[in-house]
DNA sequence: TTGCGTGCAAAGGTTTTGCATGGCA
DNA sequence: TGCCATGCAAAACCTTTGCACGCAA
């Protein structure tokens, strides 16, 4: 795996480095267009889409699904080895992702699939919850379920 | 909370009996849709997600974004006590929902509070990966996502 | 009777696909 | 030159919304 597939265009050039600019955060699709439009190398959705498959399939930016409405978020893994072995927080306030190395945490991978016979993906798996800026200050949106 | 939100129609009532038959695993609105055709009480598109999302806010059902492709999944869920305070594990290959009553877990839920300032949510965060049967018979459809 | 629930159809938005053209190797 | 990548537009999908009618309370 982690193909580095195909050739080197312009455009996938453009798209990798609007993604690394951005590793910090997670974009959309429009978002991606709208800025490459702006940037003056505008790249037509389809290939956006096309060239995500191929990067979330190489293992270098991962897909997220957040209500499924609002589009998926892909955000650049820097470090495709790392972010393979944590978990990751998001905020469900405001968003933010959290990258959450902790030996902890990685203890109950081990433990599910030793107690439970569940092997966890845990470039799959995000927790959803509160950050502490958004559980501090805010309460809003407070849905109850 | 749990508001038993308003009337009680004979055509909610089969979409919630159709839930609660397949509590053991999630189904699509198109699943519901085509089930309550051939079922004698086909019940409209529109009319499905409307009752599903009061039943998603009211507790009584989970929704699931696998993909976003292939479009949510809901699940009947039975207590929803006992589901606030645990976690769901779910099979990406089978798409079986695992109920995860584990102590050793909760406590990553107070690791994460105490050592990250980050509050999960259990109730909306889902363990993705492969449960034992999967794991061990299956190599799978190659699929990536 | 009141107003929520339902149906149908249309709209909205995201993602995919087809086909011809252009560019990397 | 061969093949992948790109563009554009159309299609496919899932989900939401508007409006009129039916039914529960």
């Amino acid at each position: 795996m982690k193909r580095e597939a195909g050739y080197n265009t312009k455009q996938k050039e453009k798209l990798v480095d609007f993604l690394i600019n951005n590793k910090d955060k997670h974009t959309t699709v429009q978002e991606i267009s709208a800025y490459l439009s702006t940037e003056g190398s505008p790249l037509g959705t389809a290939t956006i889409y096309r060239q995500l498959d191929k990067l979330v399939e190489s293992g270098v930016v991962r897909k997220f699904v957040i209500d499924g409405k609002t589009g998926a978020c892909y955000q650049y893994i820097e470090n495709e080895h790392e972010c393979r072995e944590h978990f990751h927080l998001k905020c469900i306030s405001c968003g933010k992702l959290i990258h959450l190395n902790c030996d902890h945490l990685m203890s109950i991978n081990k433990h599910i699939e030793e107690h439970h016979g569940f092997i966890i993906d845990p470039s799959q798996t995000v927790f959803y919850g509160r950050c502490a800026d958004c559980s501090a200050g805010v309460s809003e949106t407070d849905e109850q379920v």
